[in-house]
DNA sequence: CCCTGGTGTCATTGT
DNA sequence: ACACAATGACACCAG
């Protein structure tokens, strides 16, 4: 152990707040019509917006406003383009959302092509068009446009080069042959014969196609509510834990498989969630897919049933549904398809409740329902639009990480839930009121009767104790950590393992009353608690013991340098001896030279040498005695002020020549310790 | 193969 | 008497 070099760690903060954070404030730039610096004109009608907005969302504007250099464009866009398609796409580039009706979906969808704007297509066209085709009910204006459009395309795709049109002022983005043909497709796919009962149009659905990372922690937070997630789940939250903060910080998982208790782990969200602000709500509905009161648009449904639109506040606000995106549609199909349940489109069918936007009410849906076909074709639209997002999380952590119980239990929708493979459920679920969520909800989901062996061991919100593949003793044949896996399933413990040492003595002993185990499982259950509680002891005593190191090498060193000083003093000290040991053996030499000294009056010399003498004395010791020893009384002077009065004038050197015994004995010891 | 550091567990002791 | 924490000793593993 070495604490010679400092330790020095780097650390990273991403924020996943800052990217959503910039785009909102570029879109508040934008309609406050602040830092413009290009105005799009569509159909007579102008938008101002960031040129660098515009060309980082679209080929189009890439093309055409690198070229220019020049404050305060305007970019006037060619006919094929209209203010239906465009707007929508220029409030998706600063929001990431695309608000879209079955009316303008294949506009916005021209319009996305022809201005070569990203992100869209596979999510949303693909899928989105040929459904709400078979609906039908486009608009005819669209229906004409298309068919235009393909053959104008058609004429476009031979534009210059550069994509600019050398005749006008407006510059094309060269269309290739995909473009064109899709356009076509898409054209005949809308005259396609109306086989299917209208769909209402009164239904505007929106794509969010911000990332989900963002989406999980773009609350509005601000520094703080970052800083709330991470006071909560902070420091237990390791590496693989973090992707379940960036899926969602709230999320609540429950191995419940109704909706119900779904809802009933929601509400029993920590206080300080509940509390959470009037902006931070609303902007949260946003997220959600929900728009706030002031939008201007239609009846804005929900893109899957159970994801209400609080619009009308007809939610409850604390609901903590709310709090967390994923608790809402995809999360009651992420949920679902882990717990087990039929897949999402059985949601619906079991539940039977859809949320009527109109009338703004849960109503029951019945078979005969003439919005049945709506619905079915709406809610697998939603569903497409809630399973889009799943491969933009699931490509950011690709990160491979068995979770066999997830894969079995999702079995359908395996793949769209790899992000929960990193949910590291059993870091200290105690310290995260997410995950402590989890753990009552657990404890509530076994309530009084036990698990059966394939919940406890394939539920994926079981911690990995007790699921054998994920624990952490893995690799340890005879894991003890926690008691092996072996036993786990032996014993078949109706809680989970981890619960048995964080919880408290008195809940620990309420839990045996209450589970009625058997013998084996209580001395199986008494061991592991006793071994996790030891094994803490030990982790703590070595801690412990480290900081006692640490310490204790840092007193050393002070030490060491205090020793140092010293001994630099003592060396100081030590000449100055010398210099005075010289001075007053000269002083005694000549001192014996003319008179005798007695002992006395020595003594008083050499208080007189260590205090401030104005002269300098030299003492230098004698080879062989000169002198009488301090009994004789030879000279008659008594003070050394007359003495050296005497023999010593001002400025002079008295060289005073004693027998070393003799200074010894006498002078050295009153100098060293001088009367006061 | 040995060394070293980290960790879990057991036994013991003190509180 | 009992539970619990602290700690020394030992074993095991990985690097």
């Amino acid at each position: 152990m070495s604490v010679d070099g400092p330790r020095t760690s780097v650390f990273t903060f991403q924020s996943a707040v800052h990217s959503h954070h910039v785009l909102r404030s570029l879109e508040e730039l934008r309609q406050k019509e602040l830092l413009c610096d290009v105005t799009v004109e569509v159909e007579r009608r102008s938008f101002r917006a960031h040129s660098s907005v515009l060309a980082s969302c679209s080929g189009y504007f890439y093309t055409r406003l690198t070229n220019h250099s020049r404050p305060n464009l305007t970019v006037r866009l060619p006919d094929e383009v209209t203010v239906e398609g465009f707007e929508p796409l220029l409030q998706f580039a600063y929001t990431a959302k695309l608000h879209f009706t079955k009316e303008n979906i294949l506009e916005i969808h021209r319009c996305a092509e022809f201005l070569g704007f990203q992100n869209l297509d596979k999510a949303c066209f693909e899928f989105l068009i040929p459904k709400f085709s078979d609906g039908s009910g486009t608009s005819k204006k669209v229906k004409s446009k298309s068919k235009s459009q393909a053959s104008h395309e058609k004429s476009q795709a031979i534009c210059s080069p550069n994509g600019q049109n050398p005749e006008t002022e407006e510059d094309r983005v060269p269309q290739d042959a995909s473009t064109v043909m899709q356009a076509a497709s898409i054209t005949s796919f809308a005259e396609s014969p109306e086989d299917c009962p209208p769909i209402s149009n009164d239904k505007e659905m929106q794509l969010d196609l911000s990332p989900l990372y963002a989406r999980s922690t773009s609350y509005h937070m601000g520094d703080g509510q970052d800083q709330f997630c991470l006071q909560n789940c902070g420091p237990q939250l390791p590496s693989s834990s973090l992707a379940a903060s960036e899926v969602c910080p709230y999320l609540s998982i429950s191995s419940t498989s109704d909706n119900e208790k779904l809802h009933s782990t929601a509400a029993g969200c920590d206080g300080d969630i509940l509390a959470m602000e009037d902006e931070f709500q609303k902007e949260l509905a946003v997220e959600m897919h929900c728009e706030p009161p002031t939008d201007k648009d239609l009846n804005i449904a929900s893109i899957t049933e159970g994801h209400f639109d609080q619009s009308e506040g007809l939610m409850p606000s604390t609901d903590c549904t709310q709090l967390c995106p994923l608790n809402s549609a995809q999360s009651s199909g992420v949920l679902d398809s882990i717990s087990g349940a039929p897949d999402l489109s059985n949601i619906g069918t079991e539940d039977n409740r859809v949320f009527d936007s109109n009338e703004q009410t849960f109503s029951e849906l019945t078979p005969k329902d003439c919005s049945t076909k709506r619905s079915m074709v709406e809610r697998e639209v939603a569903e497409h639009l809630a399973k889009g997002f799943w491969p933009d999380l699931s490509s950011t952590l690709n990160e491979p990480l068995p979770l066999d119980s997830i894969d079995q239990s999702s079995a359908g929708n395996g793949s769209d839930f790899h992000w929960l493979k990193h949910l590291d459920l059993g870091a200290a679920p105690d310290d995260c009121p997410f995950l402590r969520d989890l753990s009552s909800s657990d404890r509530h989901t076994s309530g009084g009767d036990t698990l059966s062996k394939e919940d406890t061991g394939d539920s994926p919100c079981m911690s990995p104790i007790n699921s054998r593949e994920n624990s952490e003793c893995e690799s340890d044949g005879d894991c003890t950590q926690c008691g092996s896996s072996e036993q786990v399933q032996e014993v078949d413990l109706p809680f989970p393992v981890e619960q048995i040492s964080s919880m408290t003595r008195r809940a620990f002993l309420q839990m045996l009353k209450r589970e009625q185990l058997t013998p084996e499982q209580l001395e199986f259950v008494q061991d592991v608690r006793r071994r996790s509680k030891n094994r803490m002891a030990a982790q703590r005593c070595r801690k412990r013991k480290l900081d006692c190191i640490y310490r204790l090498e840092g007193e050393i060193k002070k030490l060491r340098i205090e020793k140092e000083k010293l001994l630099q003093d003592h060396n100081q000290l030590k000449l100055g001896i010398e210099d005075v040991r010289q001075n007053l053996s000269g002083l005694c030499q000549s001192l014996c030279m003319d008179a005798s000294p007695q002992s006395e009056q020595l003594q008083v010399l050499a208080r007189y040498v260590s205090s401030d003498c104005p002269t300098s004395v030299l003492l230098t010791p004698m080879a062989s005695p000169s002198l009488a020893g301090p009994d004789q009384d030879t000279h008659g002077n008594s003070t050394l002020d007359t003495f050296l009065a005497d023999t010593c004038p001002e400025g002079d050197t008295v060289a005073l020549s004693l027998p070393t015994a003799f200074l010894q004995d006498n002078v050295q010891s009153t100098v060293s310790d001088p009367a006061p």
